[in-house]
DNA sequence: TATTGTTATACTCTATAACTATA
DNA sequence: TATAGTTATAGAGTATAACAATA
């Protein structure tokens, strides 16, 4: 039986089921409502969408999103202190303690201690991290292509764009 | 001293700091490198924008983002299932426990026994609940136009028009 | 006094697994 | 057997606070 046969009309134009009644549904057949004009909704369930095809595309060198960054931004200015990268990247510095104790344990990053500042380090990737982020660049340009290839070229390029600012 | 006054030249056109030199930057002169053209990072930047304004902005109301896309779909679906509702925002059953367990002492939602299938409860906003929403949504509607004011309005519509896939 | 890196704690979120009561 | 809701646990991620060494 259908359901909502003693429901009351909703401002949707649904029927209301009676309470104790559980509507059922296909996923698909489950409206937003103000959620389909909320841009943060959107944006929300992209990123998921991104972050996993990330992870997977690079679960072979076992590096996330998070790792990738931080390996890319010192790798583009050796001898960073930790609070610049954390400072740049947005993330806290006492999470970034631990993401390098793990990138420092895999050889791929290391910390020198500063002769300018005794309190900080100076980081640098190792020559093996070196060489593996060349790597890890190449599966995120593959990474970027499965984007590219879900949502369009140009609208990717445009999303790029309007985002310019958040970097 | 400037940094890099013996340091080697780097892809990039950069001085590199002999290892155990600290390079003291401002944080916008740190190169983002191969991050500028990820479209993973500029949004996951935008994104945790998005949600600390949300946050600011219904602070009053102590509504997170989650919370308000469970009220809504529920508020436009009235009877659904937990399960149903948890498959349609993409949250861990697991979890809309918790979300529910919270809403429910707030006395905004309520949990009915289903009739059809004992094993369910049939999800309803509370008559509180549904006034309450109302006045969520007059302030996720001004969330939103902070969206706008910094993005620019035609790009936040181009941005919905581009995501829309991902509902 | 202030800052860097570190440690610790708490809370949110994600990902599982297992349990119960139903189907 | 399978599913809905629940409970529990572990790992990320976020947000703080406090501490030692150093500025």
């Amino acid at each position: 039986m259908a359901n909502g046969a003693m429901g009351t009309e909703t401002k949707a134009g649904r029927k209301r089921p009676a309470r104790g009644k559980t509507r059922r549904h296909d996923a698909d057949e489950i409206g937003l409502d103000a959620l389909v004009g909320h841009a943060g909704y959107a944006i929300r369930r992209f990123q998921l969408w991104i972050f996993q095809d990330f992870i997977k595309t690079l679960a072979a060198v076992d590096i996330r999103p998070t790792q990738y960054s931080v390996m890319t931004v010192i790798g583009a200015n050796p001898g960073l202190s930790q609070m610049a990268v954390a400072k740049r990247l947005g993330i806290e510095r006492a999470r970034l303690v631990h993401l390098l104790d793990s990138l420092e344990g895999r050889k791929l990053v290391k910390r020198v201690k500063s002769r300018d500042d005794r309190r900080s380090h100076a980081l640098h990737l190792t020559d093996p991290g070196q060489a593996a982020l060349r790597q890890f660049k190449r599966l995120a340009a593959e990474h970027e292509r499965h984007i590219a290839e879900k949502i369009g070229k140009e609208n990717r390029e445009k999303l790029l764009q309007i985002l310019a600012g958040f970097t």
